[in-house]
DNA sequence: CCAAGGCATTGACCTTGGTCAACCGGGCCC
DNA sequence: GGGCCCGGTTGACCAAGGTCAATGCCTTGG
């Protein structure tokens, strides 16, 4: 069991923990369980009892539900420094996972348990607000999807989503790597693989982007905002 | 000012307030505001600075988003009992409503402010787990949300609206009434007033409600789940 | 080096639900 | 009582995006 002495670091980068007393993390990571997962691996399954929260170390892990026909809709990609599954310890009685988690790529993940973790809440205020501001991060998010789901169409979230993937302070001709294969992307914004690469060879016809496989170079932001109608940031 | 003595029991009712000790509640009751709201007032629009939370007293609240041409899609209707806003708190320094909100009906709201709020849950955590609570629940809701918007069709939306509507404990020919305009209902959905009605006429067609006016019967609750796909309850 | 499988693309077609317009009926106000 | 407004209904039409199928391409492995 290596210990790498920034392990705390790396776990503040996540609101639940950036503001907790170094002994109450200390103790978190002396519990922790690393997990290696190879792609395509299941994590947990909605319905199944919610023993642990996680943290990702490295790789990508989706959230999804399915339908009964198979169908997949991922609600959230998890990434390297969030956390997840740490709403559903205060669930009730009923403590079940309400959606899948799957890793994308081979990934490593932290694992917490509820109870230790719970116990430390009970004693310490900051570790709690950090809670609540994760929690209400993901409210507000999940909001803003709803919103680009029954609003808005195909087009103005793919854009939206490119635009998101765009580095900060870049001005000119911004460089976009896809993380995830195209049909992963397509499932987070609710569309079909085909409907995907149909609004990219039509935005690419109309000379906003170039792609290049998983590479995009957008040529005019201004112009691809105003395709779909999104407003300039801030 | 007048002060019934069981505002304390009112309150409780809310996940938020359940566990909350007697003391800690009387001061919020203390310093709450009761708001008066005729049918269609504003609270509250979404990007405002956000300094209060509310708890529904008698009446109907929706929360909801505009489109920049000027459709609507209402994320929660508010029902006595019921807090919103409270999340918003937690959201870092630019604290804004998310949402718009406003009265259906002629509505009574309390109005906590989030400082004095704050200050109590520094020193209380039963008050804190009440709100992880609240939260928690609520993240679960979006999440049903998202899947039923993307995973499921407008049909199966409608008929898992009213097979939730239906009282508890009852077998027979449920009946369910309406508690909103259908144009309300519709916008919740996400589905127009015209598909909403087209839809009902389906299912009246096919014998398995009854509708009048805002009363619905339902004459065959596993047709009516069928129709869907919907699994029987538990 | 070739075969196989997975991802992406493209085309043809179809379905769901949205749009637009007309109409109905009840409550309300003058 | 008459006009009107609002919510709801109905019909005709339309369009966005889903479905199905064929094809290309790249990686991987024998």
């Amino acid at each position: 069991m290596n210990q790498p002495p920034d392990i705390a670091r790396e776990l503040r980068r996540a609101y639940l923990f950036a503001d907790m007393s170094e002994p109450h993390l200390q103790s978190l990571i002396n519990s922790l369980q690393d997990i290696r997962l190879d792609a395509g691996k299941t994590l947990f399954r909605q319905g199944q009892a919610a023993e642990r929260f996680y943290f990702v170390h490295e790789g990508l892990v989706k959230l999804f539900r399915l339908s009964p026909e198979g169908d997949e809709k991922i609600i959230e990609i998890m990434r390297p420094g969030e956390t997840f599954a740490e709403a559903v310890m205060f669930m009730g009685n009923q403590r079940r996972y309400p959606v899948n988690a799957e890793a994308i790529n081979a990934s490593r993940v932290y694992a917490f348990e509820q109870k230790v973790f719970l116990n430390l809440l009970r004693e310490s205020n900051e570790a709690t607000f950090g809670l609540l501001g994760s929690m209400s991060r993901r409210l507000h998010m999940l909001v803003n999807q709803i919103e680009s789901l029954t609003l808005q169409n195909a087009t103005y979230r793919l854009v939206a989503y490119l635009l998101e993937q765009i580095p900060r302070d870049v001005k000119t001709s911004p460089e976009v790597q896809l993380t995830t294969p195209k049909g992963v992307i397509a499932s987070r914004l609710a569309i079909q693989p085909e409907t995907l690469s149909r609004i990219l060879g039509k935005l690419r016809q109309g000379g906003l982007i170039e792609v290049h496989g998983n590479h995009i170079t957008i040529r005019d932001v201004q112009a691809l905002r105003d395709t779909a109608h999104i407003p300039p940031p801030e």
